[in-house]
DNA sequence: CAGAATCCGACAAGATACTG
DNA sequence: CAGTATCTTGTCGGATTCTG
């Protein structure tokens, strides 16, 4: 990466980085975002649906993380205005469509690690609302 | 993930995850494990060296990753204490091993936007410490 | 040489309440 | 249904200084 007294980097719209694994921890870096992606990786889901499948998520980070993810251009948003119920649909764009290989092995390791490490539990929970 | 009133997650010593993405982002998540990972994936540095091949990164930051790699047992630290000046090597251990294929992937998503959409840039710097 | 200690700002993320 | 708005807390990471 360096060279004498110079040092070189990659400039995606704007933003500067130094490395490879740099620019893609970019796009999936952070808490939720590869997760979000993994349960779109089969096919489109709606808002309520995400929020029920990671029922960690807040309603805020959720619409957070979708945003940002619409705005790299991994994720596609369609609205459907039928009446006042609002539904909105999101999938994978071509381009999130090439992260797949990196989310199956991040989920591979994760997966191995807990049934070799791991131990189940299980946390009752009234209602989703604690 | 959640069986009626139920959700199930997985503790790793201590530590409870949801889902096998959350896992291996604890491990390789922020914004400068995969970095330090990734040139330890060859042979062993020493904390000068890695100093070198990133430098963006300070010392402080440096020096907590290699704690945190070494606390989950990614990362092998050995001393030398050969004189006042230490000799510190570091090293992936075969638990670490286990990463490189998805740093292989991460590395390559991001060498191959770097490739498509990236503008190489050179950055003159006199001396690291500007 | 290879760090540790301290301080601090920025942002990530959580909790809660409200809306078209 | 699919979000926003507001507030608060927590963590990440940078800058600087010091040490065995």
């Amino acid at each position: 990466m360096k060279i004498n007294d110079q040092e070189v980097a990659f400039e995606i719209e704007g933003k500067r980085y130094h490395c490879a694994m740099d620019i893609t921890m970019d796009y999936i870096g952070g808490k939720w975002k590869t997760v979000v992606l993994w349960y779109l990786r089969n096919d489109k889901k709606r808002f309520g649906e995400l929020r029920q499948l990671i029922p960690q998520i807040t309603e805020r980070m959720l619409s957070i993380q979708l945003k940002q993810l619409e705005e790299d251009g991994l994720v596609r948003r369609e609205v459907f205005a039928t009446k006042p119920p609002l539904k909105v649909d999101y999938s994978l764009t071509d381009f999130g469509r090439t992260l797949l290989p990196v989310l199956e092995a991040v989920a591979k390791w994760g997966r191995e690690l807990g049934h070799s490490k791991g131990e189940l539990v299980e946390i009752k929970s009234g209602l989703n609302k604690g």
